[in-house]
DNA sequence: GTGAATGTTGCACTGACTGCAAGTTGTGCC
DNA sequence: GGCACAACTTGCAGTCAGTGCAACATTCAC
């Protein structure tokens, strides 16, 4: 439940934990559906009753079926983005995107068998790829904004701060590659912390 | 007419050119009405009227809705491997990266009017820049793709060669979101070769 | 000019997605 | 413990994107 917008915290009002089980439920749902019959075979319907809800309740947890597919977090850009604001404020911006982007990707792989599951997803949906592709462009989007936001420069005059944001996720991407041509052995997060050196963002020192 | 599959070449068969310019007319008039009346409320079937063409003509040319509107070209990827492949042997990945990277982004502006109407959709419609965010990735693949083609060098063991690929993507993508914030004044592809300059890819010398 | 490809169209159909209104369940308060 | 309000779920009816198929039209190659 690494992915769930109220972060699995055992607080929270039955109703919000109500609501966050059944999202994760329609994910999970979603997902096994997809793996077992494919992406486009599979029906909203199925899905719905998959996780023992209406079809019509789907579409209030998840604007689409895709949506449903990659686990769209609604909360995330505000939690990463108030992750970035909410370091040190002596921090370099490197190291707080840094610091943000690996604690993302350690979350990415805490759920070994969802991970796993929605990997080979991608790999088989060349839609969800892209899908997937424009959820990752909307974090660097966000970290970006926040970049700016500590550094508190003019984005059209300083190039250099969205620029250091954008070649970290660059980094974590080919760092996802790398891992993928490498038949992921081993950790996403230790990979993409060397590709991070390898560029240079953040490194200790 | 940048953006036509057969690069506007003056040849080719009749066949070949109605097709092109009717892929063209879909994509332009998907455009125009998605910017007069909003890119949900516009219809297919509005836009292959204005095209000229029946509605299910339109899905012969194009597989979505959102593919007529961002002008999807399933040729690019083709031919963006292929002038990767073609530079000179001698010339270091780095270089030929940014050369055709840069060719290509100059190709975006070639039309200046296609080109603020694609920006502006861009703006108004998050579903839409989430899907062109996609094609830019599907880009980054194959540039990726492109580059270790070129060293020959083992995806899982060399990092380097997709880095410096993802790093020069990530430098155009800075350099599209500073000209933006500068009001898109001047060219997106100086921007775009101070920012490949910035990241050290392919700079002369 | 003729036959083979290739492209266009209409038709019928599936399924994603939406607004609305009615029913159900959790919450705060006495 | 029960009441009143808010929030959530559901069914219904409808719109529209997208697809397979078969008939028709156009272009091509010789």
């Amino acid at each position: 439940m690494a992915s769930t917008a109220t972060g699995g915290l055992p607080e929270a009002s039955l109703r919000e934990r109500k609501k966050a089980t059944t999202r994760a439920n329609l994910h999970l749902a979603a997902v096994r559906l997809a793996l077992e019959r494919g992406t486009e075979a599979m029906t909203v319907e199925e899905v719905a009753a998959a996780a023992g809800v209406s079809p019509r309740t789907f579409f209030n947890y998840y604007e689409t079926k895709e949506d449903a597919l990659v686990g769209a977090d609604p909360g995330r850009a505000g939690r990463v983005r108030e992750a970035v604001l909410a370091r040190p404020s002596g921090e370099p911006v490197d190291r707080a995107v840094r610091t943000v982007l690996l604690e993302h990707v350690r979350g990415l792989e805490a759920d070994p068998q969802l991970w796993r599951m929605r990997r080979e997803l991608a790999a088989r949906s060349p839609a969800l790829a892209a899908r997937i592709a424009g959820a990752g462009d909307q974090l660097e989007t966000v970290l970006v904004e926040a970049a700016y936001g500590r550094t508190g420069s003019d984005p059209a005059l300083d190039l250099e701060t969205g620029l250091t944001a954008r070649v970290a996720m660059a980094a974590v991407r080919a760092a996802f590659h790398q891992h993928r041509a490498a038949g992921f052995v081993g950790s996403l997060a230790a990979r993409a912390e060397a590709a991070l050196d390898a560029v240079g963002v953040g490194s200790a020192g």
